[in-house]
RNA sequence: GGUGAGGUUCCCGAGCGGUCAAAGGGAACAGACUGUAAAUCUGUCGGCUCCGCCUUCGGAGGUUCGAAUCCUCCCCUCACCA
């Protein structure tokens, strides 16, 4: 089976310039494609997991990624879709977070013998004179069209900057340099960034007049549309110390029914057969579906060791087996004992607030192994330790388990 | 530079001298129901030494017994004009 079809199959195209060639490319030649990620945040999300696994079955179909790491494009920051200007990042910032993306993606992508190629688009972005630019380039940009782009829509309504508004140009201008050192003549990435890519595809086309393309992947979104990867503490990195393998897991073990299936054509590298069987299971046997969900994508990004250690944990918690030993633990230092259980979960950063801990007695969603805690004052005593460990729970599924230092 | 409209608690958005920690919605959290799902219902939703106290309504001053609400200056945003 072709990428193409690979991909069609399994959900990720979302709009392409120009199917027939673009499919036809794929089946007969080996392409060099491009993928670009601004490094705005220390880690990579999962919105780039998804990035990456594409990338991944292009590169085992033969063909040769790119991926571009935004080292000159943050310092302007993409507006598409977005309804505020970003905070701007400093050069440094911007460079220590493009090292970690770089080190987060060589797990994934095999970049040995020229197999891939990691880019950084500070190498020409940074340097650039402006009136030359605007010259060899600007002078290809119909700004009545730009203004016409779906990506800046939102900010039509609440006002963008001028810096913004040349992103475009030079995610365009960046289609170019890759067309020019590698040959590189398809661009990938997000829904979101279909206005971006056209920008590059038809500079190219009008610079070089060679024929290059584009194509955009489904974003993860959950049932009502929101963006996905997001939680109640914020986005769901790929860096463990950031995102726990436990949490993680249990992010996927989560997920709505409905998008069950979708999640495991897209986020692993099950057989389609195998995955259309899990997405028919219907009720609580979904459930299973879900389990070798989180299973796998953990496995994918974190190692099949820390999978299973996250897997027996929330057996172990939730029923069914496993060992509570594998879950993440906070430290609590022997001279708290005797102390309110609030101050001591405060100290542990269990909880954030005393506040919040009261509230969770009140409410009866605090638990000490299986008692619940029903006053505030209720101290802590060495007794309630078992082997040196605790496990607190915090409403229905949020487990920590507390160990004696 | 000119004119007009604005900056309110995580977000949107009321409030326009006391009864305001600040309506309403969303998000979030807890409980019920369930399948570690969704939907629904109920409650909570600044902090603390919690019947009270402290810190919030762009920033700094001021007027008042008392200000998110009035005045002054400053910063920022948006729209139109230039």
């Amino acid at each position: 089976m072709s990428v193409f079809d690979l991909l069609k199959e399994r959900g990720y195209i979302r709009q392409m310039t120009h199917e027939d060639e673009i499919k036809s490319l794929l089946e007969k030649e080996k392409v060099s494609f491009y993928i670009g990620f601004d490094p705005t945040a220390d880690s990579l999300t999962v919105g780039h997991f998804l990035q990456l696994m594409a990338m991944r079955h292009m590169q085992d179909h033969g063909h040769r990624p790119i991926a571009l790491l935004g080292g000159g494009t943050t310092m302007v920051g993409d507006p598409s879709g977005k309804t505020d200007m970003r905070k701007m990042l400093t050069r440094a910032d911007i460079a220590a977070n493009a090292a970690r993306f770089k080190a987060q993606m060589e797990r994934f992508i095999d970049f040995s013998g020229g197999r891939a190629i990691m880019a950084d688009n500070a190498d020409w972005l940074l340097g650039l004179n402006y009136v030359d630019f605007l010259r060899d380039v600007g002078s290809h940009f119909s700004v009545n069209r730009m203004l016409q782009a779906e990506c800046f829509k939102a900010r039509m309504e609440r006002g963008l900057t001028f810096m913004e508004f040349n992103y475009m140009v030079m995610q365009g201008y960046d289609f170019l340099e890759l067309y020019r050192r590698h040959h590189c003549t398809l661009q990938l990435g997000g829904d979101d960034q279909w206005s971006n890519i056209i920008a590059g595809v038809e500079l190219v086309r009008k610079i070089e007049a060679r024929p290059v393309f584009g194509m955009t992947f489904t974003l993860l979104t959950t049932g009502d549309g929101k963006k996905m990867g997001k939680t109640e503490k914020g986005a769901v990195w790929l860096d463990p110390a950031k995102t726990s393998p436990y949490d993680f897991y249990q992010y996927w073990r989560n997920v709505e029914d409905g998008q069950v299936g979708q999640l495991l054509a897209l986020l692993t590298f099950l057989p389609m057969d195998e995955v259309k069987r899990l997405a028919a299971l219907k009720d609580r046997e979904i459930n299973e579906a879900k389990k070798v969900l989180a299973f796998e994508v953990t496995k994918t990004v974190h190692g099949e060791d820390e999978a299973k250690k996250a897997q027996n944990a929330a057996g172990a918690l939730f029923g069914g087996g496993g060992t509570a030993q594998d879950m993440p633990a906070a430290k609590v230092g022997r001279d708290l004992l005797g102390k309110p259980v609030i101050d001591v979960l405060h100290a542990a950063g269990v909880i954030a607030t005393k506040s919040e801990g009261r509230r969770l007695v009140d409410q009866g969603g605090l638990h000490l192994g299986d008692k619940k805690v029903t006053a505030y004052d209720e101290k802590l005593e060495a007794a309630q330790f078992i082997d040196g460990s605790l496990l607190v729970r915090k409403g229905k599924k949020t487990y920590h388990k507390l160990t004696l230092s």
